[in-house]
DNA sequence: TTTCGTTATATTTGTAAAAACATAACGACA
DNA sequence: TGTCGTTATGTTTTTACAAATATAACGAAA
């Protein structure tokens, strides 16, 4: 009998989504790995989803969060704008204090 | 440009969904209409839907949510149990604190 | 004992989302 | 010019979930 709140958030521009949990994680292991390729693998996830993914960012952003090479050396790659770990900053700030004031509302719930 | 935060939350019990948005709407309905069949149709949803859902509810919560009667006048009914209307007005409270909250946030997403 | 309005549940069908598969294009480099 | 590793897309197949359909059972009341 023990309860737990849970939450997800997401940020809209323009009743598009732009950012939600999925889409931080993919777009943190682009900067780790410096490739959308090499970030789909780490994730498990097929390259064609995690390219559709950043293409939804891409297309809601009004300032470019990844930027992508093709051909240089190595193959290509993708990289995040300082614009993108901002706002990735910003996400999991909101979204951490978010978790913390649900975790102290649970006990008007364990007090029925 | 006009960023906004939306979020849903949810309450678990022992890794199984209790309580949400959809399933407070429909329990809200089956309080003002004292019945499920009635509720459904006023949310324009199927009865098997609807009954699924509060199955489910029954299944998880350990106090009764809903009390449903069958073959008595008028065929039968549901009605909310106090528990259920406490635990309604809980959720609800916390859910519009969070958005309170979230929209004091975007300011954070705006500077950027 | 038939009809009514309801709860309760199984089975089938349809649909949208996800996954899988395939291919093209780019530029570097050997 | 052929290969490599990447980004960029289109197409097909599979899967999961929602919707639709069907039926049973209950107790009251006529």
């Amino acid at each position: 009998m023990t309860y737990k709140i849970k939450s997800r958030i997401w940020i809209e521009v323009d009743d598009n989504v732009l950012l939600g949990e999925g889409r931080v994680h993919l777009l943190k292991a682009i900067e780790k790995t410096g490739s959308l390729s090499k970030a789909a693998k780490s994730l498990q996830m097929s390259y064609k989803k995690a390219w559709t993914l950043i293409d939804a960012v891409n297309k809601s952003a009004d300032k470019p969060f990844i930027i992508t090479t093709i051909g240089v050396k190595n193959g290509g790659g993708a990289q995040l704008t300082e614009y993108g770990k901002t706002m990735i900053d910003a996400f999991e700030s909101i979204n951490r204090d978010c978790w913390k004031y649900l975790d102290n509302q649970i006990h008007k719930i364990d007090a029925l």
